[in-house]
DNA sequence: ATTAGGG
DNA sequence: CCCTAAT
């Protein structure tokens, strides 16, 4: 028989929650496993992406991906101080930068830790030694099939509409930030609401040599093949049309099949997330990426995000020890191709939890000027599912966040076709079934300039809490009028079914909130009347309540075996 | 994803 | 409303 090798990719130091990992049983079986870096495969299947219907895109503008692994060190420190909250994805240890751009024109990709391969591109690209390459002499060289590398930057797209992709250098003292800085200048306009286009100068404002790359090792590069010429050295116009922020489902174009990929955040119930040998027990929707290290500042309301990452946290992959180097790298490739091949969504997790509600504002989930402790701040790349793509970003369709946040226009940008203020099903529905929409992953800002508040417990603030709270909506007389109705009917244990019986529309009421109000309900039927808040209930629907509530208590024991309680009975009992 | 219950 | 544990 032939061993296998499972090898998992994945981040030193990272814990899974206790729900997504791997039972014991299973991590056991593993014959061979072995923990490798971070992988920088993002880059390369991102690259791939966007090759796969660029030609729908540069009618009106271009897009830009920017992915980007990189801890800066300082970075690291602060966050640390920031919230003490564990950051699991901050090893430190590895990681790759890229930077990625459907212009073709400019800086795609970069890495802060080279190694040799590396600096061999570099001197492929002209670079006769790490000491003196020059970013726009990578620019210069986008054209080759090869790559283009350049140590450490940070593309940044602020609020401000200042969009710059910053060379970070190698961290070593003499590093001089300034001097490597390579800019995208955006030309929007921060009080033009209208305005259509993103756009865009990216100006190489180094002229000295990059700093020394010394033993940075980066693992592997982007190779890709679409750059066409350009010269970066100049100042050049890039455009990013509101229209291409979406990224459309795409065909696959890898004949492989559709397997499990481990979540690390969300997959509480993953036992095989083997790349070979079982069959895939569910198909949810699988983060496959997650961004590190978003934070950000803000100034006026305006919410500046800075994704520094975004990562494949972990993929394991099964092969026989027999198999060749090449068959590894064919499968990672595979693996990750498979988990973009279906379209990509964005995810987005404040504070370790996943928001899922499109339709909430920034403010309220947390991700306000106030709210200085975004260093949890995550942002994933997932698939989506099946043949319905999911628009990206669509939370910032959302009227209200638009309305409330000049981010939305300044990096996320509406899209133009849609008029000012489309709803989010809308928006949906067209986009999903738009074909020259294109992702665009626009981060970033400039420094964490915010301040900070001695944040040292994981603990969230009270102004965090109150910001990620949902608004208060005290209900109606009227709604409470058919969440009555929808008890006496459905006994109290079946909230999924009042909702869907009697809050189908109502899309802000969970089944969590009528059991909750519910609960109230009870309570305030049983207190005095004096001792009540808000607007009053009717006294009738609050006899209702008790009444209701005493029936299905009493036969609370029955309802297991007995199905739904004829209506009669609980209409004659009231 | 739902349910139940405490905060 | 939020958060969690348990389904």
């Amino acid at each position: 028989m032939v061993s296998h090798k499972v090898l998992e990719f994945g981040d030193d130091g990272y814990k899974l929650p206790a729900q997504a990992r791997a039972p014991r049983s299973l991590r056991k079986r593993r014959i061979y496993e072995k923990k490798l870096c971070a992988i920088d495969l993002l880059a390369t299947v991102a690259g791939t992406l966007l090759l796969e219907g660029e030609s729908s895109v540069n009618a009106g503008g271009e897009n830009c991906l920017v992915v980007q692994n990189t801890v800066k060190k300082e970075l690291q420190a602060e966050e640390n101080v920031l919230s003490g909250s564990p950051s699991p994805f901050d090893n430190g240890k590895c990681g790759f930068s890229s930077v990625i751009t459907t212009n073709p024109n400019h800086l795609l990709v970069v890495g802060d830790k080279l190694d040799k391969e590396v600096v061999e591109g570099f001197s492929n690209l002209g670079c006769a030694g790490s000491d003196s390459c020059k970013v726009r002499n990578f620019s210069k060289d986008l054209n080759h099939p090869g790559v283009n590398v350049k140590p450490d930057v940070v593309a940044s797209i602020g609020s401000n509409s200042s969009t710059e992709v910053r060379a970070c250098g190698s961290g070593s003292p003499n590093d001089s930030r300034d001097d490597d800085d390579v800019h995208l200048f955006s030309r929007n306009n921060d009080n033009d609401d209208d305005d259509e286009n993103f756009s865009g100068y990216i100006r190489p404002r180094l002229t000295r040599p990059v700093p020394r790359i010394g033993d940075r090792r980066i693992r592997k590069i982007l190779a890709s093949r679409h750059w066409k010429g350009g010269n970066t050295a100049d100042a050049k116009p890039w455009y990013c049309s509101k229209r291409s922020y979406y990224l459309h489902n795409h065909q696959r174009s890898y004949p492989i099949k559709k397997r499990k990929y481990f979540d690390t955040i969300s997959d509480s119930n993953s036992d095989d997330y083997r790349l070979q040998g079982k069959t895939h027990k569910g198909n949810r929707t699988i983060s496959s990426m997650k961004s590190r290290n978003a934070s950000f500042v803000s100034r006026d309301h305006h919410v500046r995000l800075r994704i520094k990452s975004f990562r494949v946290p972990e993929l394991f992959i099964e092969i026989p020890e027999t198999a060749t180097v090449g068959s590894l790298k064919r499968m990672v490739m595979e693996a990750v191709t498979t988990i973009l091949g279906d379209g990509l969504r964005v995810g987005l997790m404040v504070q370790g939890k996943k928001v899922r509600d499109d339709s909430k504002t920034l403010l309220q989930t947390g991700i306000s000027e106030e709210n200085t402790h975004l260093d949890s701040l995550g942002f994933s790349l997932e698939p989506s599912l099946g043949t319905t793509s999911q628009p990206l970003l669509s939370s910032y369709l959302s009227e209200n966040a638009c309305d409330d946040l000049m981010l939305c226009r300044d990096n996320v940008l509406v899209d133009p076709n849609h008029d000012s203020t489309p709803s989010p099903s809308d928006s949906f529905g067209k986009l999903g079934s738009t074909d020259d929409s294109r992702a665009l992953v626009p981060i970033a800002s400039s420094a964490l300039l915010a301040p900070r508040t001695p944040n040292r417990k994981f603990k969230r603030t009270e102004q965090q809490q109150a910001a990620h709270r949902r608004i208060r909506r005290p209900f109606s007389v009227t709604e409470v009028e058919a969440l009555v109705q929808a008890v006496e009917n459905l006994g109290t244990g079946r909230w999924r079914d009042v909702k869907v019986h009697a809050f189908v529309d109502a899309e802000h009421r969970t089944y969590v909130d009528l059991k909750d109000k519910w609960k109230t309900l009870v309570h305030t039927a049983r207190i005095s009347p004096q001792q009540r808040r808000g607007e009053p209930v009717p006294q009738e629907l609050l006899d209702r309540v008790l009444k209701a509530h005493a029936y299905w208590s009493q036969h609370l024991m029955h309802q297991l075996q007995i199905e739904p309680p004829p209506s009669s009975q609980v209409e004659a009992l009231i």
